[in-house]
DNA sequence: TAAAATTGTGGGTAGTTGTGGGTAAGATAC
DNA sequence: GTATCTTACCCACAACTACCCACAATTTTA
């Protein structure tokens, strides 16, 4: 059963083949509305890990990243900051996309990979990274849930 | 795959040969619309850096120009400044540009350049130059970049 | 339970891409 | 008009990428 199109939920175990090709989990590929033609954008995230964005999802932040003016030094580096890592990515037949090398540094993948379904886009961590990530947020500071108590109702 | 047209995203790690010439990612020119005649217009950016437009977009700044007005001193300059530096290039049959002598000394071009896709216009750097500028990043006020956030969602 | 289809993973190959250098056509200066 | 410099085109080649096929493991269907 698949959800509302272009979301994405779950958790999932992959492996990262030597070639840096990813195979992306068939419920996620399912659930891709047509006009992403088998296409995703691979970016930076803002933790240590990969951002997935649906193609049509990330046109979206285009369109607003067009908007800034780029007589603003602040623009421009968020501009910079946000497209630089960014490319596109067609899933091949088997359904896999490729994750260039630098983005796998920065996420300092291995071989095992799990990727994490986040609503609009998708996550990819290296498990350990995660883990240790996870650790330290036990230490968050209960006000910033009340504050978001305020914003979603669960 | 190509994303929306016009449109650049990521980073190439690219040479400038002995001529002075310099290709332009495969990727950059798939996304080219027709009317651009496989011509960009290079230009100063306002960083340490060059700016290379797509022909059409660069049109559109043009008509922007003309409704600055030049009884103001700071639109003069601007408009003198922008215009100055700037000088169209079309790519030659394996797809790379002329960048002139003094572009090349105004951005401290070596032999190895970074290109970044930044959506409407791509950014040729020397790494050495950006990886300063960078550094320097961490002082931009956190403030701006907050209210960056509340008009963009990633 | 068995057969069929789907899914995750590995590797080979043909076409594309980035880069260097030679050469001829055109522009500029003398 | 000739000599010099510049620029665009051509060819060559190594490296990389996208596409194809294969196969085992799992899930679905009959």
């Amino acid at each position: 059963m698949t959800l509302s199109k272009n979301t994405f939920i779950g958790e999932f175990y992959y492996s990262l083949d030597s070639k840096g090709r990813l195979n992306i989990p068939s419920k996620f590929r399912q659930s891709l509305s047509k006009d992403n033609k088998n296409t995703f954008v691979i970016a930076r995230g803002l933790d240590k890990c990969i951002w997935v964005y649906p193609l049509i999802e990330w046109k979206q932040i285009e369109k607003n990243l067009r908007n800034l003016s780029s007589l603003s030094i602040t623009h421009r580096r968020f501009i910079r900051n946000t497209a630089r890592y960014a490319s596109p990515s067609t899933y091949d037949k088997q359904g896999r996309i490729m994750i260039n090398p630098s983005l796998i540094e920065f996420a300092s993948l291995d071989k095992e990979v799990v990727i994490i379904g986040m609503i609009n886009k998708m996550e990819i961590w290296n498990p350990d990274v995660l883990d240790k990530m996870e650790k330290k947020e036990s230490e968050v500071n209960p006000a910033t849930y009340e504050e978001l108590s305020n914003k979603i109702i669960l």
